[in-house]
DNA sequence: CTGAAAGCGCTTACAG
DNA sequence: CTGAAAGCGCTTACAG
């Protein structure tokens, strides 16, 4: 920045403002010190500056669920990639952080607090995770993905309208003209998991009948496996059945296979997501598509309204119905 | 800081030492220090060390892909967790950055090469890929994942084993008795898509017959499905497959399924990776077993041995086969 | 073992 | 519109 401000005749403080908007600088002093700064190949020295502005340019993505449970959100890649992405129009970075034990979350939990982000996107969070209760009492800006389920009103969130999907979902199986509409629905201990059963029961009560919902322990093939094999014990006679994810549905696919059911003919199969999952079963999915690289901007969004100040409201994105083979 | 000294009775310098290792500190100044920390909360500030030290504690994690083949490595958040997580314990943290065309692969190389990070691991790239080009001319630690087509001396590289999985694969589909083996083999300009060709041929040569060998554009279900399709028409007694990824393993079994071919009676298929995919397909995959979480640890380890100056060895890591029901 | 001091590369009132 | 100066919070020779 020395040698920049020496070769364009003007000071230090001039090509910072220039750096920083140009205002309050001549048009004849600003074209000196681009060319300047062209000629020597400056570039900023980001620290340096963060070191007085107090903002860092980064943006924590934590990733908060046990080890075990990796594919819980199938969509993870993809909203990683669309949170980086946006950020990077906006000159931050994404740093991605995995809060799979105790260690990991306390690490995590005073690495963000002490100011070396501005500002934190949670995402897959359970009922009762510990981060969030933290993060609910730091100043920190802070945008959940998906409906939370602790501290509600404390949070921002961006979320696809679960609640909306199961519903949708659900009347199309009805309107099938099937009678005997099961659920295998997700963990009650995530937002998805709740709302999915509950748009269910939107549609269903006060007819739902207890015999027809069962729910996975978690996302997960073997998950969904186990519970599509309860419910046929519960309900024989079942003639359809929502699965809340497509994970869910691929174990319950496997479920009905063994039981001797055919899909959709005998029972009419829905899945949640619309991931690769759905087209590589046989037969393809009907599901819930998520618009997940529209979550994965708005939160970006959301979180620098948060960051500059401004009040910005959580967001809830539509969901629309896939068809394909199993319903 | 200035707190932390007064409080603890010594100077700024001697709080720092204790900060770096508490070399060269008496016992009774390090326990004031450490006391003094915890009473006031004392957290460092990264950039004010960063700014004199000259190492920023972070790590790029560039995605090297056009946006529209989003899927091409199943394992890409698998790798990105491993990868993070190590470098955790090692006090830094991971910045993912989505390099999807010419302006992002501007914007990150010259973000990368300005000192903003310590290094970089390199993920997806393809033969020709200008951002390995740029990186392979600048001093920065780099290390790629899978072996790099380009530059290739220039580079440490962690790759599972790709050529050996090709050959296991092959093997194992002779070995039951299969006499006519085809392949549907990946994108040729990933070290993936040749190094699986290769091993098929390794164990096929010279008897290899080109109307057994096909290759899909990308690794995506509906080009499994389109290269499948040829090979069966180029070589309609073909009753064995290697598909070289678990994504073109189902396309595979579409095109097999629309034809009125068994699997695995008619056809036995074997895939590649052992992604989720492989589980949920009818029937599930016979497919190669890559170890993901390992290669990203791996990934952060050469890098590590890169930025201490030390000569690290690239790595190649062993798969295993995992036999399923589709052969 | 310890302190005083210089310096890392920037930004931002302040005075003009 | 512009420059001189202070200051952001640390580390690290250097001298003792």
């Amino acid at each position: 920045m020395e040698d920049v401000a020496r070769i364009a005749g003007v000071s230090r403080g001039t090509v910072s403002r220039v750096l920083n908007g140009g205002h309050d600088v001549s048009e004849a002093a600003e074209a000196a010190v681009r060319d300047a700064m062209l000629a020597t190949g400056y570039v900023v020295n980001h620290y340096a500056r963060s070191l007085v502005t107090r903002r860092t340019n980064a943006v924590a993505f934590i990733l908060s669920e046990p080890h075990e449970r990796l594919f819980e959100d199938p969509n993870f890649a993809t909203l990683a990639r669309a949170a980086a992405q946006e950020l990077a129009t906006r000159g931050a970075t994404l740093m991605l952080m995995v809060a799979g034990d105790r260690d990991e979350r306390n690490r995590i939990s005073s690495y963000v607090r002490s100011g070396h982000v501005d500002g934190v996107l949670l995402v897959s969070t359970h009922r009762g995770d510990p981060l969030v209760a933290e993060l609910a009492g730091a100043t920190l800006p802070v945008v959940v993905c998906g409906k939370p389920l602790d501290h509600a009103s404390e949070f921002r969130f961006v979320a696809a309208d679960d609640r909306e999907g199961g519903r949708q979902m659900t009347r199309f199986l009805l309107d099938l003209g099937r009678r005997k509409v099961g659920i295998v629905s997700g963990p009650l201990d995530t937002s998805g998991g709740a709302d999915r059963l509950q748009g269910y029961l939107d549609v269903l009560a006060p007819d739902a009948d207890d015999s027809l919902i069962t729910h996975a322990t978690h996302y997960g093939i073997a998950a969904g496996e186990a519970a599509m094999t309860r419910l046929l014990a519960q309900a024989p006679d079942v003639d359809a059945v929502f699965a809340a994810s497509d994970l869910l549905a691929a174990g319950a696919l496997a479920a009905l296979r063994a039981a001797g059911r055919r899909v959709p003919r005998d029972v009419a199969l829905g899945g949640f997501d619309n991931s690769v999952i759905a087209q590589s079963t046989d037969p393809p999915l009907t599901t819930v598509h998520q618009p997940v690289d529209q979550v994965g901007r708005e939160l970006v969004r959301v979180l620098f309204g948060l960051i500059d100040g401004r009040e910005p409201a959580s967001v809830t994105l539509p969901v629309d119905l896939v068809r394909r083979a199993s319903a």
